[in-house]
DNA sequence: AAGCGTCATTGATTGATGTCATTGCCGGCG
DNA sequence: CGCCGGCAATGACATCAATCAATGACGCTT
């Protein structure tokens, strides 16, 4: 199974508050438009900001960084359940999880939307609306979130100017389909308990490198999601869950996850059958 | 389901022969280097070529045409079962299929060796080799082909200089991200008949943008490829063959698809059960 | 505080698909 | 020319996960 791709820079993020839980939060089905309430976020510069390490300046000089941070325009809060985009909107920009967490899913010709992502903070959005000038998918906030914003524009110019941000760019393109090749591992894995034990074992992984503990979860999505996302059914996803819990490797109340064996965990993800 | 993507240019290029089916042939198991036999391609260009419609120039003026030949550095013969590169190779270039057929696959941690796709005229390969320098999936040509390398720092320069080569490049990137959602999504169709329907009807779609018959295929790869591509066992596969057989929508003999009711074949994507 | 809706858990049942095994076909090679 | 190996088709059987259904927990709304 192809890993999240992550750079191997590694982490000295001092673990931030879990992203404070929706006090707001609202509308049980997405809201149509993304709120745009210019937070106190606006003195936050890349150089500054906590998850730099897994962001768009990874890897990249001082210098550079400086330079990349004229490329975002706006810093957004977006409400838990909102529509950030939607499939067929106009593309305009790409998107970075600076804050909290989003579900990107796309509609198949036959009615189901499907999960194809949980994207965290560093993680950008949006890229597959460069295609056809429109986004093809949708993304949601799962719990309230905070965005860099990066018109494309700018990264047009950006690219062309420095060249350390063009490959820069170039890399983070292909780390999506990276990620995306290991999406398809995780659907063609034939045990359900193997996918959910890969996709718990990326999900800490992710966390671990913002520097989050590497045992305990909240998760930020259902069941059903996370059924969507691994291509099962939500009672299959709660039956391994509760499974995994009998077996000691898990202890699961609801949305919270505590792993307890990782490396049998570990052994689920790597053995075949 | 979101489809192939494919830029709405439609085609007037003449059928092709059906790629000159291997009279050299050989190896059952893929031979580890790929042949550099220089063919008598060199005076090909990318304005002569067949395939400019479905390939990088796609959209582009003529002008630009004319740039972008200078970033390939070269055409190369690549032999049936020879690998084209491997997962961990350091990544050096970019490659388009001009002739020919492919498989691309990456290895799970459990060890299964997924197909991610198969890729044909005017698709690229190995952009997912960018990230981290090496690439992450290998290609195996299925049938001779020929291949127009593009070297990475070709593309470097190029889309430094020239504005329309760069965002062409985006643009092609980003279609490989929406491509791969397009297979999550037939990845994560519950049922077999609908994933081997949605396959053929891709696959269809895509010979025709390329002047081939829009009804009558010859599969390049095996029911076991096709399995692994799709998430299911080729015993699953071959069923489903000869069930849609059995129900007057195909005609299959080994390799040999002819679609009779494309209609009812598109049904079977759209039905979600 | 009560009520409703969403989400999660668990059981029973069913059916689709994987696995195993056999047969036949075809092409390449000795 | 006949054997052998890869590929495909098909049957028998087992298994895992989807489906249907009921219940319970929690949080938000009124």
């Amino acid at each position: 199974m192809s890993d999240e791709p992550m750079p191997s820079a590694t982490l000295t993020v001092p673990p931030p508050p879990p992203a404070s839980a929706s006090a707001v939060a609202l509308a049980s089905s997405p809201t149509p438009l993304a709120l745009t309430v210019p937070p106190d976020t606006t003195r936050i510069t890349c150089a500054t900001c906590s998850v730099r390490q897994v962001c768009l300046p990874t890897g990249l000089p001082a210098a550079d960084v400086h330079q990349l941070e004229r490329m975002i325009s706006d810093r957004r809060q977006v409400a838990r359940n909102t529509v950030l985009f939607k499939a067929g909107d106009p593309f305009e920009a790409v998107y970075i999880v600076r804050t909290g967490f989003f579900k990107t899913s796309a509609s198949a010709e036959d009615g189901r939307d499907q999960v194809t992502g949980f994207p965290m903070a560093g993680e950008m959005l949006g890229l597959d609306g460069i295609f056809s000038g429109a986004y093809a998918s949708q993304a949601v906030a799962l719990e309230d979130s905070q965005i860099c914003v990066v018109p494309y524009g700018r990264i047009d110019d950006m690219t062309r100017e420095v060249d350390r941000l063009r490959r820069q760019f170039h890399r983070l393109m292909s780390r999506e389909i990276v990620r995306d090749q290991g999406v398809m591992m995780l659907l063609g894995a034939v045990r359900a308990e193997q996918r959910v034990a890969t996709f718990l074992i990326h999900l800490m992984r992710r966390l671990r490198a913002r520097g989050f503990s590497s045992s305990s979860v909240v998760l930020r999505m259902t069941r059903d999601e996370i059924g969507s996302y691994l291509g099962l059914s939500l009672e299959t996803v709660s039956r391994t869950f509760s499974r995994m819990q009998e077996d000691g490797l898990l202890e699961v109340r609801a949305r919270e996850v505590r792993v307890l064996k990782p490396r049998q965990l570990l052994q689920l993800v790597r053995r075949s059958a």
